[in-house]
RNA sequence: CGCGGGGUGGAGCAGUCUGGUAGCUCGUCGGGCUCAUAACCCGAAGGUCGCAGGUUCGAAUCCUGCCCCCGCAACCA
């Protein structure tokens, strides 16, 4: 083994206004399986996040909650720190950007920035909400397309036709805080003169090997384009930090999020007396990796390495760009279930088994990750379950009955066993370049010949003959060497399972132990060691989701009118998974009476096959004679969550249409119909 | 012609750099086994490798053009 590195190791940080959520998971999945790996081959790895903190869009949140931004990000803290831990992603420390710490570094690499010329100002024209006296950031601000009129598009670029623009080119524009007209306000900005450091990161990108190839291509379309100073300051109110020498003005949330690494790293050293200048000293050989996400990588190659450069600091060894995470082949939709919080996920399914699926088709390249559900499902229980798992169920039961959980002294097939070192060779190398999948498909393979191993000698067979004792004790034996091995390669992944694993062999499962099995080694009973992953579990899952979805109602942007009088207008579009989402059921009136107090209201018991609703319907004043109601067939909005009403509960909408008043008209169904059918 | 990534049997992927009869897992079908969490083993069916052209004795692999999907496009986070 080479000479022991140490390496910090950091996850790009989860933004405190949001949870966290399967595609979050995929980082932090990745870069912990490699911190397990690293340091089970002997490596010292400081393995710090934590949540980033400021901007505009924290401030907003917390507002609209009645609560300050502070008491906002306590509350992410917690819930991000139980996602994680359920995950079994093990930081060394989870921090905040709005730290202490960050405030200093934040400070101090600005002020050695502008020592050295970094730094320069500009005035700029703005959108300002005049309500809510503030700047307004692009996504803040929407209005009508300039170029193909469709309403409610974001400051930046339509949705619809694509166009990309200025906020102040939108017509009608508002803002989405107040819903004012924003006007154009001047003001002085901060820039970090990132024209002036064009030439360090153009080295700095191509002649090391800090990101993966076609991420350079991909940041050279920055360097075509002209690199442009950097505004990094925003003005009151803000949340963030105040930049120093000044009154009102804040650092970009951008400025300040990467300096987080060190910040939480920093808080950490001081807790446990480490040392912490040399992780930022350009001398140290200290390794500094970062994981993140494809959409951030302009602010880890460009902005954060200049800002280090200005700062006379060490710079990233590594930025480590991977994809992103879609769910049955399509962007998780929030309408669909698949935008799937980590801690739905944890409420139904085991963290390992998502870390292996992630594991097993990850690589380094930049490529998105699929979370297909049947194939995750097929996956966990075919290759853990089925295969790994399984070679221990199958042979520690002779090892306890017959030979009092001793192992053999020797092995039976001793070319098999001697074949686990080249695995392993295999599996460090997968792990090492961040190709889980590699490292993955190599275990599985020897996991499908060690199964094949035990099917052909037949160890149930040798039971039953007559002085073939020592041959079933080795051939079992060589089962639970090869599982020994199997497991411990998976143990980066599967960290609890090879956890009970290790207690079950009585032996720690170091890596560079695996091919020297145990003989003569008493082991512990065996148990269960994974279950296996049931249809329900992932249907309840997505169920769950959606229920997400309503109790995190977005705040919808107040909709504009369409003119023409007569109709009422068009609602937005809808997919049909939205429609299928109101369940119309046909029902029969049973009792209908007006009730007394109500001036428009009438009491109706409707049976729809299977039960009877208790529906309250405002139509009084269009049928006078509730009693003739009676017998009528109507459609029924039959999952429409139950409304408590001065007369009773109300269990469901009868749908009608007309102008109002006395103009209402119930919708009726033909004959054939009957009760409790769905309206499809 | 904005940039990057991808398109391989029903599903998920490897193979593409370094051209040589298309591979793995799951699923399906048939068989075997019964130690094991309906787990394990053997066999079979199933693909003109996004489309079109080119280079070559030979192309999933190299070249050109096109189509489709995902992401990004810096004062959004």
């Amino acid at each position: 083994m080479n000479k022991p590195k140490t390496i910090l190791v950091t996850n790009a940080l989860p933004y405190a206004n949001g949870p966290i959520h399967l595609g979050h998971m995929l980082e932090h999945i990745q870069s912990d399986i490699w911190v397990r790996y690293e340091r089970a081959v002997g490596n010292k790895v400081f393995y710090v996040c934590g949540d980033d903190c400021h901007g505009t869009p924290v401030m907003i949140k917390a507002a609209a909650q009645g609560i300050t931004p502070e008491q906002m990000i306590e509350k992410a803290g917690q819930s991000h720190r139980a996602d994680l831990q359920g995950f079994l992603i093990h930081y060394d420390n989870y921090y905040r950007t709005h730290s202490p710490e960050n405030e200093k570094f934040s400070s101090e690499m600005y002020l050695k920035a502008k020592e050295k010329g970094y730094i320069i100002t500009k005035k700029i024209s703005q959108l300002y909400d005049p309500v809510k006296n503030m700047f307004l950031p692009d996504r803040f601000v929407k209005g009508t397309c300039p170029r193909c009129g469709a309403k409610d598009q974001y400051g930046d670029n339509c949705e619809v036709c694509g166009a990309t623009y200025e906020p102040t080119d939108l017509k009608d524009a508002y803002s989405t805080v107040s819903g004012a007209k924003p006007v154009l306000k001047e003001s002085v900005h901060y820039f970090f003169d990132l024209p002036k450091a064009h030439d360090f990161l153009q080295d700095f990108i191509h002649n090391t090997d800090v990101l993966q190839k076609e991420m350079g291509n991909k940041l050279d379309e920055w360097f075509k384009a002209g690199l442009k100073p950097w505004d990094i300051s925003r003005d009151s109110p803000y949340f963030g930090f105040k930049i120093p020498g000044t009154e009102d003005k804040f650092f970009y949330v951008w400025m300040d999020a990467p300096v987080g690494y060190l910040a939480s790293l920093k808080n950490y050293c001081d807790k446990n007396g480490i040392d912490f200048a040399p992780f930022t000293d350009p001398k140290s050989d200290i390794e500094m990796v970062h994981f993140i996400g494809k959409d951030i990588l302009y602010f880890h190659s460009l902005f954060w390495p200049a800002t280090l450069m200005a700062a006379g600091m060490k710079l990233p060894s590594h930025i480590f760009v991977h994809g992103y995470v879609t769910v049955d082949g399509a962007k998780m939709s929030k309408s669909r279930g698949t935008f799937i919080k980590a801690a739905t996920y944890l409420k139904f399914l085991k963290p390992e088994s998502l870390r292996y699926y992630f594991a097993s088709k990850m690589s380094n390249q930049v490529t998105d990750v699929d979370l297909s559900l049947d194939d995750f499902m097929a996956k966990v229980n075919s290759d853990i379950v089925g295969k790994v798992v399984n070679l221990a169920s199958r042979t520690a039961g002779f090892i306890a009955k017959r030979f009092d959980g001793r192992l053999a002294a020797a092995p039976y097939n001793p070319e098999l066993l001697g074949r686990i070192a080249q695995v392993r060779k295999a599996v460090m190398a997968g792990y090492e370049s961040r190709n889980y999948g590699d490292a993955v498909r190599a275990v599985m393979e020897f996991a499908d010949e060690a199964n094949r191993y035990i099917d052909k000698e037949a160890p149930w067979v040798i039971a039953k003959e007559q002085g073939q004792e020592q041959k079933l004790q080795q051939v079992c034996t060589d089962g639970l060497n090869l599982f020994r091995a199997l497991i411990t390669f998976l143990s980066p992944i599967l960290p609890e399972v090879a956890k009970n694993a290790a207690e079950f062999l009585n032996d720690p499962l170091a890596f560079d132990e695996a091919d020297k099995p145990l003989y003569d080694h008493v082991i512990n009973r065996f148990k269960p060691l994974y279950q296996r992953i049931e249809r329900s579990q992932i249907d309840a899952m997505i169920e769950a989701s959606k229920e997400d979805l309503k109790a995190a109602k977005a705040v919808s942007a107040p909709q504009a009118q369409t003119a023409d009088s007569a109709y009422e207008p068009l609602q937005s579009e809808i997919t049909i998974d939205d429609f299928s989402k109101v369940d119309l059921r046909v029902g029969t009136i049973t009792k209908a009476e007006e009730v007394k107090e109500a001036r428009k209201l009438l009491k109706l018991e409707v049976d729809i096959g299977f039960a009877r609703r208790q529906v309250f319907a405002g139509l009084k004043q269009a049928y006078k004679d509730p009693a003739a109601l009676v017998g009528r067939k109507v459609i029924l909005v039959a999952n429409l969550k139950p409304r408590q009403m001065k007369f009773g509960l109300s269990e469901g909408m009868v749908t009608a249409a007309g102008p109002g008043q006395d103009q209402i008209f119930l919708l009726g169904v033909d004959d054939g119909a009957r009760n409790g059918d769905r309206v499809h």
